[in-house]
RNA sequence: GGCGACAUAGCCAAGUGGUAAGGCAUGGGUCUGCAACACCCUGAUCACCAGUUCAAAUCUGGUUGUCGCCUCCA
């Protein structure tokens, strides 16, 4: 299996630190809102990852935090009168909710910023021992970062050129040794939160709470370091700078990011008015929609975000599921028994499409090629079976398609569900009409129908109702 | 200014040396009372120029264009 890697910026062959297991780490959103569309890819994409490596034997430890103290929560918490505490519950609930009709696993771990601030004091304190951070006169804890040589080997930049080039880096922190030096623990101003420490009564820094975490649940080292490309500059940058230099040891040993998901090719922005919460889409779409447009690009490149682009995954995800449906049908009415031989050989055959997947995702997750193996295993299907397969061999194949979906994070099982007995009465009166050629008035039972939500299909195998 | 990515059919998107996967949409057909589903058929020489090679979308150089990071940000 290989890995592209930010820190080599090439493909490597993934090879644990523990055989059998993967300890990953993601970074999560700041629950100051409804999260965006934006923030629900990266979740998407190592919630797959996560799943392809749980699907190949592994024992994954997935840890993904919330950030729930940080300046925007304050704002939100003033705007609105309430407490941040209050903020950050609201919308660490909302987001749970959007994540799992994302399909998104829950993680084995997700920890909160503000109940791990005593491994903070105690890494900032270890970091001031060791010379690679100072207090200034407000208290103000900062990490000394050309104290640690090897600062820049993720974005690949080095501090020269990064002074010389960008002319307003400057502009903070005048109590700062160097202007690349970044904030672990500020002070609180009136009105915040704050916690004790032996410097002053503040909060934390942004980037020391991933290092913090990650080490407690995960260890010194960790397999995977994930998150969106965004946060390579700085913040994956300086949280390497902290662990490295606290812990002596590497801190992760690969580093994937996602591209951006992009508003008519430009970045999504609220000044630029063109920023959608995932609720808002859950309002017009299920949200599974989502998840798979989102997996039908490569999850490196940037992915372009449009009404015209979700109804073509819609469509997509329809013709998927479609074929589930007509495999569970056919299983109802299947005759018992073994499977016959063309059947087994049939079988046999399709698993070059779940070779042809296993490969894409081998290839650094190619969720795209591997949608589109999903896509000619459907087509195999539809072509394949029938009413006359034994229900051993529709049973397999239901699998087959089930596992590669459940990768995916697609779900096609479909509760079975009960329609009211004024429904049911319509849809046989309809058929008697049929069968007495009074066409008419089947197609106003279908049109009744229709209005009440369920549509009807005629197919060989009888009559088909889904929700509209 | 520094660093980086990308450019494949109407749209989305794989493919990194051997002559272009898949999906959506379009058009034609089969099936069907009709519709829907499904199936069959239908389309690109890969931004442009030059070069390397028996052979390039795929490598090299250049041109043009788009985008991102360098500032809170998925």
């Amino acid at each position: 299996m290989k890995i592209y890697n930010t820190l080599s910026r090439q493909k490597e062959e993934f090879i644990p630190l523990k055989e059998g297991k993967v300890s990953m780490y993601v970074c999560g959103p700041t629950v100051y809102n409804l999260i965006h569309i934006g923030n629900a890819r990266p979740m998407i994409v190592f919630d797959t990852v996560r799943r392809y490596l749980e699907y190949k034997g592994y024992e994954v430890n997935y840890v993904s935090n919330f950030t729930d103290v940080d300046d925007k929560i304050i704002k939100k918490a003033q705007e609105e009168g309430i407490s941040p505490q209050e903020v950050s519950k609201r919308y660490i609930e909302e987001c749970q909710k959007d994540m799992s009709a994302l399909h998104v696993k829950e993680a084995t771990s997700h920890p909160l910023a503000t109940e791990e601030i005593g491994g903070m004091l105690e890494m900032i304190e270890t970091l001031i021992e060791k010379g690679f951070a100072y207090r200034v006169e407000d208290g103000t804890v900062y990490f000394r970062t050309r104290k640690f040589p090897e600062y820049g080997k993720l974005s690949h930049k080095n501090l020269d050129d990064l002074q010389a080039g960008h002319r307003e880096i400057q502009v903070t922190g005048e109590q700062k040794e160097d202007a690349f030096d970044f904030v672990l623990w500020k002070p609180k101003k009136e009105g915040e939160p704050y916690w004790e420490s032996p410097w002053c009564q503040g909060r934390p820094g942004w980037h020391i709470e991933c290092s913090v975490m990650a080490r407690k649940y995960l260890g010194d080292t960790i397999d995977i370091h994930a998150g969106g490309e965004d946060l390579i500059f700085p913040h994956h940058e300086n949280e390497i700078a902290q662990s490295e230099a606290a812990n002596g040891k590497a801190f992760a040993k690969y580093w994937m990011h996602n591209g951006f998901l992009n508003i008519d090719n430009k970045k999504m922005s609220k000044s630029l008015g063109n920023f959608f919460t995932v609720r808002e889409i859950s309002q017009e779409y299920d949200l599974q929609v989502l998840r798979f447009f989102m997996l039908s690009a490569h999850y490196r490149s940037p992915l372009n975000f449009s009404r015209e682009l979700m109804d073509a995954a819609f469509s997509g995800l329809e013709r998927i599921l479609t074929a589930a449906d007509r495999i569970r049908r056919l299983m109802e009415a299947a005759t018992e028994g073994d499977m016959t031989g063309e059947e087994s050989s049939l079988l046999e055959e399709s698993r070059r499409f779940v070779q042809k997947f296993e490969e894409a995702m081998e290839d650094d997750f190619n969720t795209a090629d591997g949608v589109s193996a999903v896509f000619e295993l459907v087509k195999f299907f539809n072509i394949h079976t029938s009413g006359e397969c034994t229900g051993t061999f529709l049973e397999s194949c239901y699998g087959r398609l089930k596992e590669l979906c459940d990768i995916l994070g697609i779900v096609i099982d479909k509760e079975p569900e009960v329609l009211d007995q004024e429904v049911e009465a319509l849809i046989e009166e309809r058929q008697a009409a049929r069968k007495e050629k009074n066409f008419a008035r089947a197609d106003e039972i279908r049109d009744t129908l229709l209005q009440m939500g369920i549509v009807l299909e005629d197919t060989r195998e009888g009559v088909k109702w889904k929700r509209a």
